[in-house]
DNA sequence: ATATTCCCCTGGAAGC
DNA sequence: TGCTTCCAGGGGAATA
């Protein structure tokens, strides 16, 4: 489940290990994640490159290297990494791994195989790859507020927990960061977004800056597989106003058994039916 | 043009 | 006990 907090708090652990280390080689025990993993392309790639910077864009991290190329990684559901010794045997799950300089080995593992790893260019310095210009607005940029999300909302008919869930409106946001948002705005997740006025707007936005913040600083969220590169599991969780908890009583509102779960788009989708319009 | 459905993948839990 | 089914859900292609 890593959306935007634990993405970040990925990068937040890996950046200051991976700053000016240089790639001598890459291995891989798959021949395709989510993507295909090419080894002969990736070796072409990463070897002898010395890793400049390593960004978050939406959830995808995205590693610099010294010539204009580097690598957009994504953890899928269950993706996780680690920094080890070069002598560390592989675990089951471990996908890819590049050999660092310093006899440091950085480990991909994935169980499921949703994550991907996918060389690129950039077509310019701090600019994004081309394969991310699809992408919306973050939603930690001032630029991203209540106006913002009101107009991109307006003639749609499509739930607002969709439209906030849809990396092409605003990224970062998944399913469990929705729930929590609409509940914080008091906004029902069914709700046309078209349908969604300004003062609504306005709370969503602030409601979806501050609960991705809050989850950030309590390291993201676990509730099956997601560890930071220390193993360390996130502690949002226990923060969590409704997500998990249908039938539970609604924490703002006091309604006994408030919380229900609904699916909406194929995902499970949380909300107190007392006091979410 | 917009929005939904399907598929990828594995393991743990729940059901029979 | 053991087998089957369901569920988790991000992203992107296919489809309506």
């Amino acid at each position: 489940m890593p959306e935007l907090p634990e993405v970040e708090t990925v990068r937040r652990s890996l950046e200051p290990r991976l700053l000016g280390a240089v790639i001598r080689d890459v291995s891989a025990s798959v021949d395709n994640l989510r993507l295909p993993v090419n080894v002969d392309t990736l070796r072409r790639f990463c070897c002898g490159r010395r890793i400049c910077a390593l960004r978050r864009r939406a959830k995808f991290l995205v590693v610099v290297f010294d010539n204009g190329a580097g690598l957009i990684l994504h953890l899928g559901m269950t993706g996780a990494f680690r920094i080890v010794p070069e002598s560390t045997p592989y675990t089951v799950h471990e996908r890819v791994a590049w050999t660092l300089s310093g006899g440091r080995s950085w480990r991909f593992a994935d169980v499921r195989r949703f994550g991907s790893v996918r060389p690129t260019h950039f077509p310019d310095a701090g600019g994004d790859p081309p394969e991310l210009a699809h992408l919306g607005i973050e939603p930690l940029a001032p630029a991203f507020d209540g106006a913002h999300l009101y107009r991109l909302s307006r003639g749609r008919r499509r739930p607002i927990k969709n439209l906030i869930m849809d990396q092409t409106m605003v990224v970062g946001v998944g399913n469990i960061y929705a729930s929590e948002a609409l509940f914080r705005a008091g906004i029902h997740p069914a709700r046309p977004a078209g349908r969604v006025g300004r003062a609504s707007a306005s709370r969503l936005a602030t409601a979806i800056r501050e609960v991705l913040e809050e989850a950030i600083a309590a390291g993201g969220t676990t509730l099956r597989d997601f560890r930071d590169p220390d193993g360390s599991e996130g502690m949002f969780q226990v923060h969590l106003a409704v997500y998990g908890r249908q039938a539970g009583d609604c924490p703002r509102c006091g309604m006994a058994a408030g919380i229900r779960r609904v699916v909406m788009a194929g995902r499970s989708s949380f909300y107190c039916r007392g006091c979410q319009r």
